[in-house]
DNA sequence: ATAAAGCTTAACCAATCGGTTAAGCGTTGT
DNA sequence: ACAACGCTTAACCGATTGGTTAAGCTTTAT
C-alpha cells in the first residue's frame, strides 16, 4: 500500500461518517470556532473532538488557537484527493460504456 | 439521518479500503469472475467475498451468476452519488475561497 | 486568588470491521 | 454416481470505531 492509497483510505473514511459531513457543510459558511461547530449535535464535546481530529488527519480541515477559542476552517488538499480518484475512475468507467452501448447500437451514447 | 445520508455513508465507506479501491479499479477493465477479481489478493475467498457485499450495498457494482461462475461488473449509481457531494461541496468551498482572496486583494483569484 | 469557560486527553465500553477456517451448495467434469 | 470447482454462509477472532465519563490544561472573568 503506497503513500496515496493511505491519503485516500483516510479521506473516504473521514468522508464516511454523517456528523463529519455535517461539520464540513457547517464551514462552508466560513471558519468557526468548536462550541459552534458542536451546537446542532446532541454529542460530548470529545465526541466532537474525534470527530475534528479525523477530518484534520485526512487534510480536510485545519485548527487554530486564539485565545481559550479553537477554530476550524476548510483545507482543499483532502477533497481533491478524493475528487481526483473518483473522476479519474468515472472517466475510464464512462468511456467503457459508451464503447458498449456503441457496440449495441445505442442511439445517443453522448446522451445519457 | 434521511436515506441520502445512509446512501453517502455506505458509498463513501466502501471506497475507503485499498482493497476495494483495486477491485473497482480491475473493473474498469470489464466484467470479470470473482476468482480473478481476487486473484492479485493474497486473500482468502470469503474475505473477497465480504468486500464484494460491501461494493454491492454501497451500489458501486452488481452481481450475477452464469453456471457455477459469479460475475461482477460496475454500476454507476454509487459513485455518482460520491460525485455529486464532493462537486457541491467543493463549489461552495471555492467560491468562498475566491472571495477571500478577493478580499486581500490577490491578484488571480481564478488562477489557483 | 479563584472560578468558570473552552477544549483535549485518558480510560473505558459495546458494536462493527477485516480477516480467518470450516462447512454448505449449486454446477461441471469424469 | 461422485469428485472437483467456484463461490457463499456461519462462526469466530483481534483491532478499530463512535460514543461515554472523568480529569486536566490553558485562558478569561470576577
Amino acid at each position: 500500500m503506497n503513500h496515496h492509497d493511505k491519503d485516500l483510505d483516510q479521506v473516504f473514511f473521514a468522508l464516511a461518517d454523517t456528523t463529519r459531513r455535517g461539520i464540513l457543510s457547517q464551514l462552508i459558511n466560513g471558519k468557526s470556532t468548536i462550541g459552534k461547530i458542536s451546537q446542532p449535535y446532541s454529542m460530548s464535546a470529545p465526541a466532537i473532538s474525534k470527530h475534528l481530529r479525523i477530518l484534520e488527519r485526512a487534510n480536510l480541515i485545519k485548527r487554530s488557537k486564539i485565545g481559550r477559542q479553537h477554530h476550524c476552517e476548510l483545507t482543499t488538499a483532502g477533497l481533491k484527493t478524493a475528487e481526483d480518484w473518483l473522476q479519474f475512475h468515472r472517466e475510464f468507467w464512462k468511456t467503457r460504456l459508451d464503447a458498449l452501448d456503441a457496440l449495441l447500437g445505442k442511439s445517443d451514447p453522448k446522451g445519457r
